[in-house]
DNA sequence: CGGCTAGCCTAACGAACGTTCGACCGGGTG
DNA sequence: CACCCGGTCGAACGTTCGTTAGGCTAGCCG
């Protein structure tokens, strides 16, 4: 009841796609993995590249959703930009099979699904565009003292997901206390941001 | 003369690699760019996956033989770690494509060829370790700030490494200027070094 | 000159691939 | 009861996969 058959099939298909990569992972083993035979996922999805253009949106869409709203709240550029590395670090975890299959796989679609991996890099491209103009306004405003907004936008996302490559559970760090490390070498350190909380200086 | 059939399929292989994918690329494929038969190419390698080892053990040691000397003559580390940034980008764009390979194919490796890519997986963290020493003796030397330089380390290696993921030639940026740049975010910003160039002080 | 071998070929192997087809079965609706 | 249809199945399609086996040829070595 809770969850659909369709549902069932994104679910196993990430963790495959995740662990193997698209093109080691065949129809029959994904069927096999939610109990069916391969031949009846085709009731549910065109094709093996839908059944990944599915997953990448899924991926891609809930995390923006989930992100993007946060933002309005807060006041000061610094304070929003740090929260949502915060949110982003600790959302790619909780989710890192999903966003493993949406960074990696994209050039399948690309080649398969032209008009559809367009539609998903306008959305990546909007949420690269939301955090340079934060840091934009924020060197405006003269919380940030930093040459180019572009390039640092590009070296903070670059550093922010990567952290699924090294990061094991039960590992020597939680992943909150990663979220707020890497938040303060982006806002404190790489924009030049004073210390978030100035009460204590 | 130059070069030989060997090293040929290797070039060969790597580009297709890198552009579409280990599982997507059959041997087929791979001899036809080079204009010989599949079988041919087990006259050179013994399976595909020795082929990819191939390949990754490559990109993986020419790389750190080329960075790791350039450091002995630098006395400070800041500049020492500022002028490996440099050369990290600047080697990585220059071999994007075996770079690729080696970063994404790993999992490929650990599966088939436990033990050379156990090897494999020793020489990349000798290099982490090399960075990540660097920054713990600036720390006790004074020349960064910086809390922990485990997560230090992580975070620059994954800003650097994610330059090819989006930079293009012909762009806005040149890769020695992006190099430069990186250098800078990471040195003097992350881990809170001055100015590399004292006098102007 | 005779033989070895590196290099490449054609042919084929069994297995797996993505996908299609037609049939069946069971539960809800008229 | 008759009907429909969502969901699943077995079987098969043609293709491609990685790999093997055996044979040909050209050049080097004795």
């Amino acid at each position: 009841m809770s969850i659909s058959r369709r549902d069932e099939i994104i679910v196993a298909a990430t963790e495959l796609f995740a662990r193997q990569g698209f093109h080691a992972v065949g129809m029959r083993a994904i069927a096999d993995a939610v109990g069916i035979r391969g031949s009846s996922l085709y009731h549910y999805f065109p094709s093996k590249v839908d059944l990944l253009h599915a997953i990448a949106q899924e991926a891609t869409r809930s995390f923006i959703e989930t992100q993007l709203p946060s933002l309005e709240s807060i006041p000061s550029n610094a304070a929003r930009l740090r929260e949502l590395i915060r949110e982003h670090v600790i959302y790619f975890h909780e989710h890192s099979q999903e966003e493993a299959v949406g960074l990696r796989e994209l050039q399948e679609l690309r080649e398969n699904l032209p008009e559809q991996y367009v539609a998903l890099q306008e959305i990546r491209r909007s949420y690269q565009n939301a955090i340079e103009r934060m840091i934009s306004d924020g060197i405006v405003d003269g919380e940030f003292t930093c040459d180019d907004a572009h390039l640092a936008t590009l070296a903070i996302l670059g550093m922010v997901n990567s952290v699924n490559d090294w990061f094991r559970e039960y590992g020597t760090y939680s992943i909150e206390r990663v979220a707020d490390a890497y938040a303060e070498l982006s806002v404190g350190r790489l924009l030049g941001a004073g210390d978030p909380s100035p009460a204590s200086e």
